[in-house]
DNA sequence: CCCGTTTTTGGAATCGATTCCAAATAGCAA
DNA sequence: TTGCTATTTGGAATCGATTCCAAAAACGGG
């Protein structure tokens, strides 16, 4: 039983293939009668368009390709969520794809846009060189989402991953913390900037800050509690941590906790991204909520202008609101 | 700047569109002096094989799809990492969507393997009805993990829920229990065999269940505490609890300890699925390991075998080795 | 140098849906 | 009925890569 053509469909119908064709595609000059017999032959062989002729007959697909390294954070399922929604509601399907962290695989994923097998791309975090992704970025639809290269070369979606850190920081000042620390991460380019952001609110504050810990690889709950021992080795206990996400604060505060020490009497914590984790922790964690979904069907409105509208600019940057969102984890 | 073809890399080339084609797709009958100056062409024009054509012509993508309803849980993502790894492994590339429940995005989705978008379907959770997926399954190379249709008819891989959910409370009772409750959901099938093994163990051990819980909707946090907090109403606490996930187990135990109940000495608490909230909780979770990775890598080979074996069996079924990890939540 | 093999090449046909153009039909007014 | 416009229809051309077949080139042995 072989996959019906619109020829058969056009014999079994007695019309031709250019009245199939139009049935299908809702065009107005069709009799009442012709869309009939073409809708019940259609029925009958339970005809589907072939997508591979449609798409290279129209060229585009209506599919669009959501990149990241993982699938694991909240975030990103959040994001992705999003951009599905916003792509449904324009008649568009969002495919996503974990590249693990592998080079190759992420560049023969980018070339699904390069040989037309999606119309658009939106990348979070992506592995490749930023010039790279300038590169892809030039002549197609390319949006970033959360974590953005340096260069404006691509369009890109994301918080004010600076402003947020900074917020966040004088939130820890102004309930009294003095000997400020940071647990961050500087594989990613938003790591970076929060950094910045909590070094600025500390020497504002004219203190500096008192230590500062990076995590190599995976920075998660393991990652966060052995980061948080280090804290204890030292002679002076910082007052106040900054952690990069929540996982890393979860880990933090619990390491920390196990040490017989009180958060956020002895130590406050701050976490980032107001994940799920953040509500789970005992206590549970002041931190800074994303919008997370919100940016994603931003992204993907971006996108669809960039896939649409010929001229286009294809740079430039919309940053989304972050919010502070105060728990149990710092003094209130 | 319009996209190269095969013809142009032909005339640049100086040689025949069957030429270049032959030198695509590595065949040997092709001198060294032409593949060369096709190479060359290809580079220069920086050619891509445009996927529609060659999808239309080939009858085959190299894509398979897998779908879910929402990519929430990090048990989905290790599957699809699992998914995504295989199947690159044998030069698939494994793209994947979530359907937020939605039943006509589901039927879309699904409609891109009947309309030969994706050579193949790896279905987590549907939301559509059991006939509809065997009708799916039927003529098409469809793969379902974790949860899986009642009737047999297309393949599946998961763990033995029932036996699991048997293994765990048998746990419970040699530990001691004797009032036993469960906190489940019987929307998923998975919910429901957890449930019958619950059940047995329970009546094997000559007891019989103390409260059958069930979460309707969303199954998380909020609902393991509220429907914790039914427990607690009760006149004669339980003094066991089976969850039917981590992340309900740490609702659970949060709303336990925050009623002045001490985990597991007054009460025990087991989870499901081994996630990463089972470390992050206090006290650690007691759980079931269910191998998602493993999952998703064999039911991509399964996959491939019905994608690629002409004759091969299309229904039947894998079960894969779940494994207890008894931590703090229940006692030793 | 010629003939029979083997290797390499060119080019037309093909995959299935869409679209354009010309032709046919319907509809209407006079 | 005739003539004109408006609607509907058929069918060929098209999209770009692959593949098959026949032709051409290269090769080797005698």
């Amino acid at each position: 039983m072989a996959r019906a053509t619109v020829q058969d469909v056009a014999r079994t119908a007695g019309v031709s293939v250019g009245t199939v064709s139009r049935v299908l595609n809702g065009s107005p000059a069709v009799s009442e009668s012709s869309k009939e017999k073409v809708t019940a032959a259609i029925r009958q062989l339970s005809y589907r368009p072939l997508a591979s002729a449609r798409d290279l007959r129209r060229d585009r697909t209506m599919r669009v390709l959501a990149l990241a390294k993982n699938l694991d954070s909240l975030v990103i399922s959040e994001v992705f969520r999003g951009v599905g929604d916003a792509a449904a509601d324009s008649g568009y399907v969002s495919l996503i794809a974990a590249t693990s962290g592998d080079l190759e695989r992420e560049q023969q994923l980018v070339d699904m846009l390069r040989n037309g097998s999606v119309d658009g791309l939106i990348l979070f975090s992506p592995t490749m060189a930023d010039e790279d992704v300038e590169a892809v970025a030039e002549h197609l639809s390319v949006v970033q989402v959360c974590e953005i290269v340096d260069a404006e070369a691509a369009f890109g979606v994301s918080i004010d991953d600076r402003q947020a850190a900074y917020d966040i920081t004088r939130h820890l000042v102004e309930t009294g913390g003095r000997r400020l620390a940071m647990i961050g991460n500087k594989n990613a380019r938003s790591g970076r900037l929060r950094e910045e952001g909590f070094r600025q609110a500390v020497t504002e504050a004219g203190l500096s800050p008192d230590r500062m810990l990076f995590g190599e690889g995976s920075f998660g709950f393991h990652a966060g509690r052995s980061l948080a021992r280090k804290l204890l080795e030292a002679e002076h206990l910082p007052d106040a941590v900054f952690c990069g996400t929540d996982i890393v604060a979860a880990g933090c505060v619990r390491e920390l906790t196990d040490a017989g020490l009180r958060v956020p009497d002895d130590i406050a914590v701050a976490g980032f991204d107001d994940s799920a984790q953040a509500e789970m922790c005992v206590p549970e964690l002041t931190t800074v909520r994303q919008p997370a979904y919100e940016m994603g069907r931003v992204a993907f409105t971006e996108l669809l202008t960039r896939m649409t509208v010929p001229g286009a600019h294809r740079r430039g940057r919309t940053f989304l609101p972050h919010e502070l969102v105060v728990r149990d984890s710092t003094k209130g």
